[in-house]
DNA sequence: CCACGTCGCTAAAACGTTTTCGGACCATAT
DNA sequence: ATATGGTCCGAAAACGTTTTAGCGACGTGG
């Protein structure tokens, strides 16, 4: 008995093997070995196979695949990012190290919930993702999610458990470079304007400028780190306050861009000429904000498309069993615009 | 003989119904049953069922149910863009129209490219998606993906194939709605800076904007709609080619936040009071940069959220058999905030 | 002529569910 | 005693694929 007759008419259905095996004229497990390219087939009956099933439009069912080598072939991307400033770039990176070849991409916002976290996390386990990249909202540790039966690479914000696996960026590196930046472009007098002072990253940046003003030999201009909002209202608040404190000052390191525009703002405001008189630097490279100021601004880019192939890297690895844990920091690198400049 | 026999110790492996079953002493049906709130089981049975599953945490796996259901329980969110400025709140209201209950999002990054973009679709119809939502980059009509076997529907950008289903936001209706407010608040002197003239929704808003106008008795300041490029630099030099020109004008409605911030910086410096003087309203209700500029920007909202809700509505509908075609039209609505004001 | 490999192919098991069908059991009515 | 009906439960098929084991046919060296 030929296939043939076993083969009904489908209604609406998709094409399968089966129907692919029987147009070709072989079993279904030949038809198998031809399209996956393994041996044991002929080289004409191989033909044969490929035609029909190009021929019939054969997508092979991944569902199928799943149940029998037991790997979904998907990762989960679980976010808490509102507005998703910090997860796409992730995401971004993700697929370009996984090659998107065979690997897809679970998109979960938690939206900062804890209830709907779990939610998902139910969910994914249930798709049986092959991994997990847990995105945090901010830089600061998040709690871990335990031991769930799949790898878990926590990206941006690090897990609590120093048994996970975490990739964060080098906040202090960034601070450090801000400020050597600074003073490479002989700038003596450098004030540090930053945003809320709970998140740790606030101190880290602040930590590390510090760290190079000290190995310069200088003192922040204004006497102390500005804490205060991620905003550009606080930007040109700050900014009026330091002038006054401080009227010779001839930089300032803004904690995110949203400052660096309220620096620049204020700055053009009280007629200081920016990069002749103060040069400013921002933190972030977003660049909606960053690119198209007065003067476009130079600043530190976290490098979070990195951050998320890194994190990709490090989740296949241990899909493949070399499972690894800690904390890994990736540093970022100074984007070079017009905000800064040699003094003279 | 009893199933526990059968039961082999696994190795890392998930948690099977049969384990399931075993625990509980029954069969793989009745455990099934029970777990999923089917009659024909005893109400203890079930309880032991429950429980077994509890102790050993049991999660279903989605693949074999999809395979029985032939049902994925995911729907694609195909983007082409780039900085996800529209897809994220797309996304977001996809996932709460489908509960994110028993559907999953599957996101792909075409980035513009239609390699790439074959590429994810055929990776999203080998995992049997049960729908597909594809999300333009900007406004304008994209190519069809023509008949894939499942409901499609085309969010933001509407497909060029009007057999398709598209939903979209009514740009013309937010041109509209932002010169009416701007005449509500008593301006008779109104100007329009918009973005690059190659992109449909600078006409339509444009057009919209025109009506109104005509509506309201005036004619445009300056004389004609002001196309340039989507950027602050250019709502800046607009700002000052118009005051030139007319500089008695009270009223400014840019075709983008990005322009809108431009319009506003440009104003500040030739001494104009916003919104005292000159009101001026914005499009797209990008917070980063509407809700902290000075003073904060009243806007048009495209209602991107509820665009990608009524995308998935559609969508649900289609999978359900209930399929549509043609272009929806989703209106937005105006954010107020402080940049205009009524005149006196 | 026999033993032995190799090649090309197929049947069947396995993955983890849901669902259909029928069987066992019990109570009640005839 | 037999029929009737209802309630619980289990065996088995089905979903679409990959993989393993095995079966002929053919060639090759003894």
């Amino acid at each position: 008995m030929t296939l043939d007759e076993v083969v009904p008419a489908r209604r609406g259905r998709a094409v399968t093997l089966r129907e692919v095996a029987a147009r070709a004229g072989v079993s279904i497990a030949t038809a198998s070995k031809a399209l996956n390219n393994r041996q044991h087939v002929g080289a004409a009956t191989r033909l044969r196979v490929q035609n029909a099933a190009e021929e019939l439009d054969f997508s092979p069912n991944a569902m199928a695949q799943g149940m029998v080598s037991q790997r979904s072939g998907t990762v989960g991307l679980l976010t808490s990012d509102l507005v998703g400033r910090f997860s796409i770039p992730v995401m971004r990176g993700v697929e370009d190290a996984f090659g998107s070849e065979k690997m897809s991409v679970l998109l979960c916002d938690a939206r900062g919930d804890r209830l709907r976290e779990q939610h998902h996390l139910r969910a994914l386990i249930s798709r049986r993702v092959d991994g997990l990249i847990v995105v945090g909202a901010r830089p600061d540790p998040r709690h871990s999610l335990g031991h769930l039966g799949v790898p878990v690479v926590y990206a941006y914000a690090p897990s609590d458990d120093p048994a996970d696996m975490s990739v964060v960026v080098d906040e202090q590196a960034g601070g450090r470079m801000a400020v050597e930046h600074l003073v490479t472009c002989g700038r003596r007098r450098i004030a540090h304007i930053t945003g809320d002072p709970s998140y740790g990253a606030s101190h880290d940046r602040a930590a590390g400028a510090l760290g190079a003003l000290s190995d310069a030999g200088l003192a922040l201009a204004g006497g102390e780190v500005m804490y205060g909002s991620w905003s550009e209202a606080w930007g040109r608040g700050a900014t009026r306050l330091l002038l006054d404190r401080d009227p010779d000052l001839d930089a300032v390191f803004a904690g995110s861009d949203q400052i660096a525009r309220g620096v620049l703002d204020a700055l053009l405001e009280a007629g200081r000429k920016v990069p002749e008189e103060v040069s400013v630097i921002g933190y972030d490279n977003w660049e909606v904000l960053s690119l198209d100021s007065r003067p476009p601004l130079t600043t530190v880019d976290p490098g979070l498309e990195n951050l998320g192939r890194v994190a990709a890297l490090r989740l296949a690895a241990a899909i493949e069993g070399r499972e690894g844990h800690g904390v890994e920091i990736q540093a970022g690198r100074v984007v070079t615009r017009s905000s800064t400049a040699p003094l003279h």
